[in-house]
DNA sequence: TCCATAATTCTATAATAATGGAAATATCAA
DNA sequence: TTGATATTTCCATTATTATAGAATTATGGA
């Protein structure tokens, strides 16, 4: 992974509401998650979440596709795990926890 | 970890010069560099890299001892650890990568 | 004590991010 | 084609973060 992309990655989940939402995503699984669901969940309106979304699918952690009049938001599970190896790889060097 | 504490950590190296500061603090490893050392490394003014050192402080991923006039910086593997293991916890549930 | 060095804090400024109402866009159903 | 629903984009406002020169604090040596 690019150290741009992990630093976008990392500004991305850096912030309440967006970490909220990418765990609830998680959570969801293959499944996804509507925009709309997000928003009643983390009782956020619906401009501020859309700005939101908008900063984790930019950041290239969440992906969304359309449904009726839904989009469905998913978790890129691949670039989270990317995100991890690059920390385990460039920060952890040495870590002596278990 | 605590949410706030992952929020706080992330935002710490979600930022060039704090992730590039970072970095050389883990791959010094155990003698650390002080504040100068990483400065100059980064070509970055002391007022700029004094600021940066506060935030990663105050997150809890450095720590700093004085010797001398220098004040030597160390990275907190723990912490880091701890960090990437709430990622994999929390934001990582069904990754397939390898 | 006096000077040089190392780093921080103070301060002002500039840049970026977050918030949410209102308007616009897209879709479906009758 | 009209109306209801889902969501985004637009916009203005507020809040937070980053930058770096100048002043300040801390330390050690002559």
């Amino acid at each position: 992974m690019e150290k741009e992309i992990a630093i976008a990655s990392l500004a991305a989940l850096a912030q309440e509401t967006r970490l909220d939402a990418f765990r609830l995503l998680v959570q969801a699984g293959p499944t996804g998650l509507a925009a709309g669901e997000i928003a009643t969940a983390l009782q956020t309106p619906a401009a501020t979440l859309s700005f939101h979304l908008k900063e984790l699918k930019s950041a290239g952690v969440v992906s969304c596709v359309r449904r009726g009049r839904s989009l469905i938001y998913h978790a890129h599970y691949e670039q989270m795990q990317a995100l991890v190896d690059y920390l385990t790889e460039h920060c952890c060097r040495g870590a002596v926890t278990h």
